[in-house]
DNA sequence: ATACATTTGTACGTATGTATT
DNA sequence: GAATACATACGTACAAATGTA
């Protein structure tokens, strides 16, 4: 794929068309290099030098279109990989923006968070971020074993510990079962004694699902992590006595924070 | 095959009388979520339902588009999503195909490649790497509780599944126990069966450690990762019937190969 | 080995919607 | 309300990779 080859490629037009006025720059055209790709790459490497400082507005599209030399479209998919990956953020009506990098990057002394995470799911005291009442996707409703559009609870929570952020995710409920479960939540920050309220006294995990990949964006704002640090994302099933599916979520862990153990 | 005609069909808005040859299927325009986000939860909901099965081809991105009323960009904005998350995958000229779903391997007391991977159908194969006899280091040492400078055997390794590489790894074995184990385990590609040449039949996992991280460049290489992956790298101790540490082993899993699945 | 059809990938062009200033 | 700027959507053309006759 990295035969370089010749190829004009003139993709529907003259290139000496252009205007004078303006230098087409940088980039290369029938380099075997697309476009897009090495407008990202000179965008990136202008925010990374420190040209384009944090907050600052990038030229509008239009612009940037003319700079390089290519159309809008072509300059919106270079703006939109560095958008997947955090490094700008676009408002309509505003502009694009160099985003901010998360303020604190704490230490990543490899905590053993150990069996109490995994093994019985009664997670340590955690931070209420909010909740939501939704139609249950595909997804949530085959784990939750209901007809997906069901009423479903999201409630999303991040974890510390000493103060350095370990996780976050959300956990979904079948909401006719878990009514108000969020406030009993938001109040006490523990889960287990938030269903107790509900007058589930017993549940247990049937299934724990690890898998791990870089840390999006929102990930990194949570856990103040660098790009492109790892999380592992850990999907659970919680039964209760009946073994009817209870509560269903999914948690991404700073993968270089925290160790977790496994003991059978 | 003609084309339908219907005028100068106005984008955006005018949610109005399309030709009635062919249905527009399930979007709805105007509704205020965008065309490609409703295709590609419509698409998705057909993978997760098994409509779409894995490794099956999907319809080329023309057909769909035709389906779904929409221009073959829209119907390439909704695949593109679906190809980021990993459901799907596009070669230029084959077409796009629904992507196997990560090998379930569960992580017990008592679990062996093999059998994981002949439990979910496909064909396992361990691949003998090297071996080396070594000085304990500390950290070796430590976990098989010898003391450090003792001899001990490090066999490397490779494991696919259908010819796709799922993890590699070294594990440390007290050289005195293990004479020539390295030799049988490459004859026999199987850890189980050269450890019950040397009278060892039972052997349970005492610990399981898992951290994750971005694939390094050997790892890359032999498991055929693009730049930027992650790995997760579990961490096991071997203990035979009396309790004794028999192995220590580090192994680096592809991580959108894999989801370690754990049960209390 | 060559030519060809198929299918995805890149690029340009145009129009309009929608949020912000 | 008007101007600005990103977001969505349609349309066209050709390149590049793949498979096949």
């Amino acid at each position: 794929m990295d035969e370089v080859d010749h190829g004009p490629m003139t993709a529907g037009e003259t290139a000496d068309a252009r205007s004078e006025s303006v230098k087409p720059e940088d980039v290369k055209r029938g380099s075997g290099v697309s476009l897009w790709k090495q407008i990202a790459e000179t965008l990136e490497a202008e925010i990374a030098s420190g040209a384009r400082k944090p907050g600052a507005r990038l030229p509008v599209e239009a612009e940037l279109a003319e700079r390089f030399g290519v159309n809008r479209h072509t300059v919106r998919r270079a703006l939109s990989v560095l958008g997947e990956r955090g490094l700008i953020e676009a408002t309509a009506g505003r502009g694009t923006f160099v985003k901010e990098p998360p303020l604190r990057y704490p230490i990543g002394a490899r905590t053993r968070f150990s069996e109490i995470v995994l093994a019985s799911g009664r997670e340590p005291h955690g931070r209420f971020l909010g909740s939501q009442v939704e139609d249950a996707s595909v997804e949530v409703a085959r784990e939750l074993g209901v007809a997906p559009g069901t009423k479903v609870l999201r409630i999303d929570t991040t974890h510390e510990a000493d103060g350095v952020p370990i996780s976050c995710g959300s956990a979904w409920f079948v909401h006719a079962r878990c009514q108000d479960l969020d406030l009993v939540y938001a109040a006490t920050g523990s889960l287990t004694r938030a269903l107790s309220t509900l007058g589930i006294i017993d549940f247990r995990r049937k299934e724990t699902r690890l898998t791990a990949r870089v840390a999006d964006e929102r990930e990194r704002g949570l856990l103040s992590l660098a790009m492109g640090r790892s999380v592992m994302v850990v999907e659970r099933v919680d039964v209760d006595v009946a073994g009817v599916p209870l509560q269903w979520g999914r948690s991404s862990f700073a993968a270089d924070r925290v160790q977790l153990v496994i003991k059978p």
